[in-house]
DNA sequence: TTGTACGCGTTATCAG
DNA sequence: CTGATAACGCGTACAA
């Protein structure tokens, strides 16, 4: 009853060993092309994977060689239409290189990010992908004592620790700027969560437009946002019960943008007649709404490719050191600021 | 030099065991919770785990108890909107059982299947969470054959696998049937892959309502799609290039649904007043889009903690049976089917 | 070229 | 109640 367990449990290297007549050092050469076998002992080996369906225990050579040959990817929200494309970047990137991603939705609350870095850190990952939400520097902190590679994504904190990032402060201008050249004088901004270096950053891309182009700025049409569509909305219906005048809307994502254009709609100002509205991200249902949004597209995708290729770089020795790779945004003008038709 | 590596690397249980003055098995029972050890032990073990920073071997402990805490979840891709709830489900349920998930994208491509189920059982995961592409009978089957616990997600395939589906005969029947209620009597069909079960269904429940309202059903106003928007766009195209008449349609997904509403706006047909349009899944887009979209909502955040649930069951033995949980869905008016004015 | 034997960090069995 | 010690499956010096 102790022996030939074949067939419901996994074949272990000994299995195959056993079945070809051969010591397990033979096959963990041969399976790993390290020294170089006979070829009638590889022969035989292989014939006895194939027999016995043999498939390496990974958990086993990872204890072995100190590598888990896999990564984690902490963020705050899959359902957040900014992430797909991101987490899908992080996937096939690490796919390629045999990685396996440990997906962490932490909903930007800072125990919960903690929570994550300990539970990624007991499974001994090899790296560390990070998004952290508005209060994350203690857990930033926290990951650079770790012995164990991290890059930030779409965030930058003050720190030492490498990070994949887009310029902001050009997106931000970019919209602002764009808006302008459309006629606009008196535009609001509709901010997410103020500590996010991201949001700091197009805030300050959009004063430096309004700066450029003359145009005097004013506290009162900045509103604060966390990111959601109903903060969009209410955003932009705050700026309306305010009293202030305004013909612009820069938000600082899509989905508040949508947000901010269903109020304008319901309380029955056009958008972009009367309102033109650009948003930020170039999420894929940008193209589908109605108005179809103008917006800063960011290219997500490939920062969730380039990150994996730091990390993997860090992960390897290949490079040690900080490194800091800002990718250019780029502005997709559509209906909502009047662009298609203007 | 090779002593003190305290700092850098990760503390073992062998450093705790020093730093404290017991014996490893003594850490180790502390840890777990399992004998009882005297209280000033315990405190000598607490304080080294503490001032060691150590945190457990995960790969250590898996080897030796032969299980891995993590599954593995393979959908076909997370950017098609139908899945990130689905995966948040899943994780969210996962954490709570402290198992990691792993999240595989095949583009439902078989070879990219059968490639990550390889993957995942070299990494010998507890479990595996399977939405299998339209040509995926084949890697059930080799699913079915390996000895890890499998849960069928969105799909059954014919085979004693468990699984978690929403009734899609209902859904399809729903739909419908509230197209007849608005008056429609010229129904289109644009359907999904044809060899995925939950098409076969929803399209069955399309004919049982045309049936049961004694409508006439017609072969040339049934098209194929395959869940893209583009292919919605391309199936309302056919549809009115046939030259059929029509003046309802019932798309087996939101994103198809979009697609041909796009179409035929752009071919100058009004929705809903001239045709009135159902999609499938309530994706968050279909309450933004214009015409908001009627649609038949998955519980789709429930179906993964479900599937979590039940994969839970069978890898701790709880229930080692063929389960099918059966969700039902729900019928969600909106105005692309004329039903907020109607 | 091939085999023996040790150790990776745990858990669990068995003595004491 | 506590401490040695044998596995778990693999990679790799070291020996032969």
């Amino acid at each position: 009853m102790q022996q030939k367990k074949a067939d419901l449990a996994n074949a272990t290297i000994k299995d195959v060993a056993r079945a070809a007549k051969v010591s397990i050092a033979t096959v963990s050469r041969i399976l790993n092309g390290k020294d170089t076998v006979s070829p009638p002992l590889v022969e035989r080996v292989m014939a006895a994977v194939e027999e016995l369906q043999y498939h390496p225990n990974a958990m086993a050579r990872a204890l072995k060689v100190n590598e888990s040959r896999s990564i984690g990817l902490i963020i705050p929200d899959i359902e957040n239409p900014f992430f797909p494309a991101l987490v899908r970047g992080v996937e096939d990137a690490a796919q390629m290189h045999h990685y396996a991603v440990i997906l962490c939705n932490t909903d930007s609350k800072p125990e919960e990010e903690e929570k994550y870095i300990r539970f990624l850190q007991s499974k001994r990952v090899d790296g560390i992908l990070f998004t952290g939400g508005p209060r994350s520097e203690r857990n930033v902190e926290l990951l650079s004592t770790l012995s164990i590679p991290v890059v930030l994504l779409d965030r930058r904190v003050g720190s030492q620790l490498s990070a994949v990032i887009t310029n902001n402060r050009l997106g931000g201008f970019m919209a602002t700027e764009h808006l302008i050249k459309k006629g606009r004088r008196r535009i609001a901004f509709i901010s997410g969560p103020a500590e996010l270096s991201s949001v700091q950053e197009r805030r300050q891309g959009y004063a430096e437009a309004l700066e450029q182009y003359g145009l005097a700025p004013d506290q009162d049409l900045i509103q604060a946002g966390d990111f959601s569509f109903e903060s969009g909305y209410q955003a932009a219906s705050r700026l309306v019960a305010s009293g202030q005048e305004f013909d612009g809307v820069f938000a600082a994502n899509d989905l508040m943008a949508i947000g901010a254009i269903e109020y304008l709609a319901a309380y029955g100002l056009r958008v972009p007649a009367e309102i033109a509205v650009t948003g930020y991200d170039d999420i894929r249902m940008a193209g589908w709404y109605k108005p179809s949004l103008t917006t800063v597209r960011q290219p997500v995708y490939i920062m969730g490719q380039s990150a994996v290729k730091m990390i993997i770089d860090r992960i390897t020795g290949e490079n040690r050191q900080y490194t800091e790779q800002i990718i250019t945004p780029e502005l997709v003008v559509r209906e909502s600021s009047g662009g298609k038709e203007g």
